[in-house]
Order: structure tokens, then sequence, then C-alpha cells
RNA sequence: CGGGGUGUAGCGCAGUCCGGUUAGCGCACCUGGUUUGGGACCAGGGGGCCGGAGGUUCGAAUCCUCUCACCCCGACCA
């Protein structure tokens, strides 16, 4: 990252290094920093007020779903990681171990969760016995530590905060209805706060959640072809009622074991963000999700000037909700250098006021996603700004979702494949993903995997491009992160 | 765990091959002044056990041995 490389701000450009690119945008626009312990991350508070805003739209939508919020410990037992087979084979080569305690050894050791299923089913024992009891709907907001191989800041840290929703039922169908209903409710979060669009289906068995029947998810695709998986939602069947002795007597008075869900999104949310909207000048945040989503920068030459701008523009905010907008009257700092500060920060909407203004009771409006600066006068202005900022949540998503329909392909041949894929994107496909060696076999050739089995998939019949076997409908497959 | 790279001020680097005053430079920071509609300028200033340990030497950022950490590329994953 010197010579050619960097920008006039600091930043590489997108088509140079899209991987420098991004840990330029992180680094510059504030949101995290490294730790001293590899692979954690210090987030900052650019970065943490985005996860703040997150945290309280996507709560506000599952209470709306019924459900509420509680707090399981961080510190689990090794022995009921053990419990279901699956689940440890999953987890356990990612799982920090904490073996000391008050300077002694422990009798048991205990797992730093990387995922709360088992401390929680444990708890659900005691919670459940009567069909009454049911659905028990929860969800806790938490860290989760996974020990990984290798790391991005937000994308793969080896600490990272995330929601996880743990619920029991009392039928499969229930339990499947759930399931379903989270990664909807997750899909609309990424469009309707993320401004980002998502496919919406199943995983194959081999991207499944260790210990599930089936893994519901929501997979973006980011600028540089490459997709993200965005959130999952798992429906856990009966596997952990039954390694955690879990079970309700019914109105037929029999005893059942229950049925269970989990489904979580994490920081890596804000990875996704950045790598759908930011720009070679740095992050640009979706409105709804921005912490701060106007900044006022008053412009002068002298003291009284100075008086004059920043009186008026107090004058002209008052009355607005003071989280909605700051005014930057830092003194020491010229206008130039602060419209590229916020830039950088991905403020969505930047006002200019200076002497001339003031004179015309106007302002100079500039949005963040288009550049684009625009005369406003003073009267009726808050309205208009939240117009805009409407304006350009909605912009956002039409960006976001014409790049992603430009970059979906639909290929039948396998050799094209092995060539396009190489370019990035998503790939409408043919593909027998029930037979795990055809996975294999597709990741080996091309680093690609099948992403995921759209809900929506028409049907559609045609040859898998690897085996020939008849398939009844396309999957979606991608190099991801 | 393989392959490659880097550790010198908060950040980015030079110096290391060929040992020698007080270890430099840019940005950032502090003080004062002039500036302020797209990253201002001048002057002054603070900040370093040169990743760590051991060795060679009159003398080590520089040479030798060992070690630690981080980054990038692959195999595992939200």
């Amino acid at each position: 990252m010197n010579n050619g490389a960097v920008m006039a701000k600091g930043i590489t450009s997108r088509s140079e290094d899209y991987s420098q690119w991004y840990i330029d945008v992180v680094r510059k626009a504030e949101m995290a920093e490294h730790s001293p312990v590899k692979g954690c991350m210090v987030i900052k508070p650019t970065g943490y007020g985005i996860w703040e805003k997150i945290q309280a739209n996507l709560d506000r939508m599952f209470k709306e779903t019924g459900h509420v919020n509680a707090y399981f410990p961080m510190l689990i037992p090794e022995s009921f990681l053990k419990r279901e087979a699956e689940h440890v084979e999953g987890f356990a080569p990612e799982c920090a171990v904490v073996t000391h305690g008050g300077g002694k050894k422990l009798e048991e050791p205990l797992v730093l969760r990387p995922t709360s299923e088992t401390i929680i089913w444990d708890s659900y024992r005691n919670w459940i016995s009567s069909y009454r009891d049911l659905p028990l709907l929860i969800n806790q907001w938490a860290n989760v530590v996974r020990w990984e191989m290798r790391t991005r800041l937000f994308l793969r840290t080896t600490e990272f905060l995330w929601q996880e929703g743990h619920t029991a039922h009392a039928t499969h169908e229930e339990a499947e209805e759930e399931a379903y209903k989270m990664v909807h409710v997750y899909r609309r979060f990424a469009e309707e706060f993320l401004a980002m669009p998502v496919l919406v289906g199943k995983k194959t068995n081999k991207e499944k959640f260790a210990g599930a029947l089936h893994t519901y998810c929501i997979e973006a695709l980011m600028q540089d072809g490459k997709a993200l998986q965005a959130g999952t939602s798992h429906h856990l069947g009966q596997n952990f009622a039954k390694a955690f002795d879990v079970k309700f007597q019914d109105k037929d008075k029999e005893l059942k074991y229950v049925y269970a869900t989990s489904w979580g999104v994490s920081t890596r949310l804000i990875g996704g963000m950045i790598m759908t909207h930011s720009d070679d000048n740095g992050l640009v945040t979706p409105p709804r999700l921005a912490p701060l989503p106007v900044v006022i920068v008053p412009i002068y030459r002298d003291d009284a000037q100075m008086a004059a701008v920043v009186g008026k523009a107090r004058e002209m905010t008052k009355g607005w909700d003071p989280l909605s907008y700051k005014i930057d009257d830092r003194d020491h700092y010229k206008p130039g250098y602060k419209f590229n500060e916020w830039e950088l920060k991905g403020i969505p909407i930047r006002i200019e006021i200076g002497p001339r203004d003031v004179e015309n009771n106007e302002v100079v409006v500039a949005r963040r996603d288009t550049g684009e600066k625009v005369t406003l006068p003073m009267e009726g202005l808050r309205e208009k700004l939240d117009t805009l900022l409407d304006a350009i949540q909605a912009n956002l998503f039409a960006v976001a979702q014409a790049r992603t329909e430009a970059n979906t392909h639909t290929v039948d041949d396998y050799n094209e494949y092995k060539t396009r894929i190489k370019d990035g994107g998503f790939f409408r496909v043919f593909l027998d993903h029930e037979n795990p060696e055809v996975e294999n076999r597709l990741q080996e050739d091309t680093k690609s995997t099948v992403r995921c089995i759209p809900f929506d998939a028409p049907e559609e019949e045609g040859p898998c491009m690897i085996t020939g076997k008849l398939c009844k409908y396309r999957v979606y497959t991608a190099q991801s992160y």
C-alpha cells in the first residue's frame, strides 16, 4: 500500500486492489482496528454506532414477531458440546477452551461459546414440561468466539457480536414455520435497512449448520462478485431436544421431544454493508443505519462570520431531533477537510452553510451516494431532508440490485462455467447438489460452492452440468467470503 | 499447517548488504500567528530501551544464533 496504490485520500481504489480497499475503508472511516490478539478487533464508535442501529431495528422486528430477549452465559461445560454428535464435530476445531480458573486447573474445561444451543437447551429442559409452555421464543444478543484460521475485520473475526434466536415448538411444522419466518425477517431487514438485495433459500447439506436438519439463508453479492452469507436460520428438528432430554406432555397425554430452531446474524452484516455500498471515497452508509444522518459544515472567514453562520445553523435546526444531525463547529479544520472526513465516514447528507447562504436563507445540500449538490431554502428544510434520506436509501438498494442482476448469469456448460466463474457473480446452474461428491468436485475445480437453493426457483428441467443427471430447478453458485 | 513477506515514534517508511557522533523523513500531535465555499501556510516543539532473548565486538537498528508476533496467498468457517 505505497507508491501508486494509494489515492489522494489514502484509500486504494477498488479496481486496483479490492481487498486492500476494504481494509482502507474500515480503517479510514474509523470503524474498527486490529487488537493485540490475532483475529480480534476493536470496534470504534463509528462502527459500533452502526451495530447499535442494526440491533435496535432487528430487535424491534424480533419482538414484533413474538420473541423476547434473555441472556445465557459465555462459558459452557465442554461435555455439553459433545452431546450432539454432528454439532461437536462441526464446532470442536474452532473452540477456545478455558482450562484454568482462580489459579487452579479446572475439573472440567469450559468452552467459550461458539454458539449457544447446548447451554440454552440445558436450561430449556427445566423450562418446558407441557405443551402450554410452547412455543418458547427467545433471542439473545451476545458475543461468540470461533478460532478461525483466517480472519478479516467484520467479515470473519475470532470474537464477534451477534444475535441468536433459540425457539422450541411442539411440532415439526411449527418449527419449520418459525425457521422460514425468521429467514424472511432477515431478508426484509437486509433489503429495508442494509439496502442489500439478497437471495433467500436453503443451504445444501454440505453447507448446513452442524446439528441442523436444514439451514435457510440470505446470501448477497458484493461489489467484487463474491457472495456473502449474511444470515442463517436453522430447523434443528429434535436433535438438541434428544441430546438434552427436553420433553413435553402434549394434549394427547403423550411425552414428546420438542422441535427447535435457531437463527442469527452478526457484525458480518457491517462488512456486507461496506462491500455493497461504499466507494473509492470511503464508507457509504444507508440512511436508516446511519448513526448520524446529517452533518452541517459552517463556512466563514472570521470570528464574526463564524458566530453569524453557526448561530443561523443553530436557529435553523431548532426542533430537529438532536440525534439526527450535528453541527461541525470545530474551528481548527477547514471546510474542505471536513467535507472529505464526513465523506470517508459515510454520512448520508452534508449541509454547507456560509455567509452567502445566511443572507439568502438557503443552504447547500450534498448527498453521499451520488455526490450531487443542490441549493435548498431553509424554509421547510427538515422535511426535504427526510425525503432525501428516503431517496438515498431507495437509490442505494436500486443500484445494488441492478448490479446483482447484472452479475447473475445462467450457464449450462461446465467448461464455460469454469471460465466465467473467475470473473465473479452469481451463477444459475443445474447441479446435482444432493450428491456431495458433485459439490466437492465443484469446489475443487472452481473454488465456488452452492450458495443457495432459492425458495422461488422456477420449475425448470435440465442436466446437471457436471454429471448430466436431470435436475428440476437451478441453484445459485458463487465464490464466496 | 504449508508457501511468501514484514517488524525502527500513533500511522506510513528510509537506514541494515558494507558496524562508528546525539537514529532520520512524511503524515498525525502540541504552541503561536496568518487562514477558512473541496484535505491551508509559516515558525517553534514533544514523542523511539530500532519486536524479544542471547552472543560477537572497543562499539550493534546494522553481523551470528534462537525466539515471538503480525500481514498476504492456499486448506476450515457466520
